[in-house]
DNA sequence: CATTACGTTTACGTAAACGTCAGATTGTAA
DNA sequence: TTACAATCTGACGTTTACGTAAACGTAATG
């Protein structure tokens, strides 16, 4: 229910479409190993096919924010409890009260690393105004 | 030149004002054994009286640096690739031009990582819209 | 002068996040 | 039916970023 906009958004979203590991692999640009490693750590519980795994658009959804939060310089276990975030279904109100503070707290982190960047991305835009100024000045010299 | 806003802004910026490994430890809230790490990965050099390590203003400010890097996720290595964008002092038009390339490079990873952060908070901040309904909802029924 | 607090080097340990094999299996195409 | 590509399960290796312990130097203090 939370997760219903996380799938794909294109037109005739096949009803139910799956995906090999590879297929996964290739366009999040993963190694199969990573993926597995993943179902190791808990992060991912694709179905199976005898031995080899069948993994749905809501797993395919749960690989994205999983890439995100790795993006986002969190570890494995950061995110498992952040996948728990969206998981949200048939709930206890204690269990939701929990989540309620987790999400808090990584708001938190989120929007220190969101002052951060700012920081520094006005800093580094500082930078190569300056150089390209030294370098402009340069080229006009020289010619 | 281009590290001068990183220093210390309030009043009576002592002149010669030096740290121990452990003031900055303290101040920075990382272990001494952290902040010779950096060194050994070659991220500071802090002069020596005789065998103890004594940190300028300027030291600090790039370990604050280092600080924020991390908490961007970056690897030290980056961090000190990236330490180089801010030591342009008497650089050759040759080195300025990797400079900018690596510079821009950065700034795409982080806009990338900024957007990753945005669109998290958003869908965090439902998550607690979300639940903080259904708790008010349960409040509301057991009283 | 012995203690206490801080600093030093050297070196091995460790947790996280995979990489990289080997060897078996399984599904599909010729 | 054979062959090949993709998958599987261990299991050990590697890199990063420190932790931790040992053994020692230095400086202030009661």
């Amino acid at each position: 229910m939370l997760m219903q906009n996380l799938g794909e958004v294109g037109p005739n979203p096949p009803l139910h479409h799956t995906y090999s590991i590879g297929d996964l692999a290739r366009e999040l640009e993963l190694t199969p190993r990573t993926i597995r490693h993943y179902e190791d750590e808990g992060l991912l519980k694709p179905e199976r096919r005898g031995q080899a795994r069948i993994y749905s658009r809501r797993d395919r959804a749960r690989l994205m924010l999983i890439c995100r939060g790795k993006r986002l310089g969190f570890t494995l276990a950061d995110i498992r409890k952040f996948l728990e975030l969206y998981e949200v279904d048939g709930n206890q109100v204690e269990q939701m009260r929990y989540c309620l503070t987790a999400a808090r707290d990584r708001i938190t982190v989120l929007e220190h690393q969101r002052r951060d960047i700012d920081q520094t991305l006005d800093e580094l835009n500082e930078i190569v105004a300056s150089m390209k100024s030294h370098l402009t000045d340069k080229a006009a010299t020289a010619t």
